[in-house]
DNA sequence: TCATAACCTGAAAGTTTCCTGAGAACGAGT
DNA sequence: ACTCGTTCTCAGGAAACTTTCAGGTTATGA
C-alpha cells in the first residue's frame, strides 16, 4: 500500500464535497502510484491548489460554495497550470459542460468506473503536456494482445477483435493488472460504476464473454484461480 | 493546459473586452500549439503588440476605447507586420468591415465555432506568408477524400460532393482526428458555434447526413464507437 | 468417491444508444 | 413575401449492450 507521497509522482487535486466519493477517487489515484490531496469545497480548494500547484484536478461541479467552473478559473488565474477533469450529475448540467473538451479538460458523469476516471485522468494528462515522463503511446500490451486507448481498438495477434464499452474496461483493468490475480469484488470495484448493486455473477458472464473473443487463440491468456479470482497470463511452456 | 511558450510556434495575439470570449479563443489556440497572449482593450494590445510582434491578431472590432481598425492601424504604423482575423457581432458593422479587411486580413461574426476560428487564421498565416514554416498546403486528404480549405470543395474517389457548411466543418473535424475516435462532447465543442445550446442530438443527425453523402461510396469511412464516439477510418481489409 | 461450492455459459429480459425521417424554424436571395 | 437550402428538434424503431438467471460442468477436500 503506497501512503506517502512520492518524489516524482504527478499531483492530483480532488474537489468533492461527498467524502464517500473524495475518499473512494482518491485512494483509487494514490493506489496507481498519484500523489493526491483532497478538498471539500471551493474555498479550501483554492488553498490547497496554491501550495500543492497540482498537475490535474478531478472537480464536481457541484460544490457547496463556488461551482467547479469558479474554482477552476480563479485557480489558473493564481498561474496554477492544470488540467481539470470535471464531474458532472447525468442530469441537466451538461449543457454548462460545454466547451471543457476545448483545452484538453474532460468532464464524466457520475457515476462512473474508477477505471474509466483513471485512463481520462492519464488521457488528460498526457494531452495537456504535464506528462513528460510517460511517453506511452496510448497503447497497451500483453504477449500478442494489444489494447489501443485513442482509436479505442483490440487486437489479438494482429488481427481485431470487437469488444463492448464492458468488455473493452475490463480486459483493460487485467492487462494493467497483468500476471496478478485480481478478485471479482476488486474486479467489480473497478469496472463497473460504483454504484452497480448486483452480484459478481456478471464478472464470471462477462469473463466467458472476452474469452470466446479473445481466447478462441491460442494458448488461452485468461485463467481463473479458483477461489480466489481471475489472473492474466502467458502459460509456462 | 499549456501555457508555456514555445519557441518555434507563432505569436497571436487575441484583443477582446469579454474575458469569457478571449479565454475561450486563447485556450484554443494554446492547444493547437500557437504563443498567445490576450489584451482587453486597444491601449493594452498596442503595448503588449510592440513588444511580443505577434505574427497574427485575432481582433474584436468593437472595443472600449479604440476600435478594431484604429489598433490594427497603429499597430502596423508601429512597424509590426502582422495579419488580422476580425471579430465583429452579428449586426450591420459586417459591410464596413468587409470593406476594411482588403489585404490578407479576414473576419468572422460571432458566434463561431472554434475550429473555424483556427483554420481561418492558419489560412491567414499561409496567405501572409509571416512565417514559411507551414507549408501544408490547404488541401486535406484522407482515403480518397480530398477537402480543400481554400475553395471549400470536397471529393470522394474524384467525385465532387455537395455539403452544407455544417457538414464541412464536421467532416474536417473529423479527418483533422483521423483514426482517433472522438466523442460527441468533443465534436459539438469544436465544430459548432460556442454558443450552441442544445444536445448532441444534433451530431448525430449530421453524422446521418454526411454518410448519406461521403459513405455511399466503398468502403464506409465513418465508424460509430458506441458509447464512445466516431471514428474516421480505412476499414481493415 | 462423493458432496459441495465455485465457476461457466446460453438464453431471455431489460436497458441504453444510435439512426433516421419528418417537420418546424430560420435566414439569404429573388 | 416567397422559395430554397440549411439548421435544429423530436420521436419511433432498430440494434447493441447489460444484466439476470438457471442448469450444466469442474475442481476440491472431506
Amino acid at each position: 500500500m503506497i501512503t506517502t507521497a512520492e518524489k516524482n509522482s504527478q499531483r492530483i487535486l480532488v474537489v468533492d464535497d461527498e467524502s464517500s466519493i473524495s475518499e473512494l477517487i482518491s485512494t483509487s489515484l494514490r493506489f496507481v502510484g498519484f500523489d493526491v490531496r483532497t478538498a471539500a469545497n471551493g474555498a479550501e480548494a483554492l488553498r490547497v491548489a496554491e501550495e500543492f500547484k497540482p498537475h490535474a484536478m478531478v472537480l464536481d461541479v457541484m460544490l457547496p460554495d463556488l461551482d467547479g467552473f469558479e474554482v477552476c478559473k480563479k485557480i489558473r488565474n493564481e498561474g496554477v497550470d492544470t488540467g481539470v477533469l470535471f464531474l458532472t450529475a447525468k442530469d441537466g448540467m451538461e449543457d454548462k459542460v460545454k466547451g471543457l473538451t476545448l483545452g484538453g479538460d474532460d468532464y464524466m458523469t457520475k457515476p462512473f468506473s474508477l477505471e474509466e476516471l483513471v485512463a481520462r485522468l492519464r488521457a488528460l494528462l498526457r494531452r495537456t503536456g504535464v506528462d513528460a515522463i510517460a511517453i506511452d503511446d496510448e497503447k497497451m500490451r500483453f504477449a500478442d494482445l494489444e489494447l489501443d486507448e485513442a482509436t479505442h481498438e483490440v487486437s489479438r495477434a494482429g488481427q481485431m477483435l470487437d469488444l463492448s464499452p464492458t468488455e473493452f474496461a475490463l480486459l483493460r483493468y487485467l492487462i494493467i493488472n497483468a500476471d496478478r490475480v485480481v478478485s471479482k469484488a476488486q474486479i467489480l470495484d473497478h469496472v463497473w460504476q460504483y454504484d452497480f448493486r448486483g452480484d459478481m455473477g456478471i464478472v464470471e458472464t462477462y469473463i466467458s464473454y472476452l474469452r470466446k473473443k479473445v481466447d478462441s487463440f491460442d494458448p488461452p491468456l485468461i485463467h481463473t484461480v479458483r477461489g480466489v479470482g481471475y489472473r492474466l497470463r502467458m502459460p509456462p511452456k
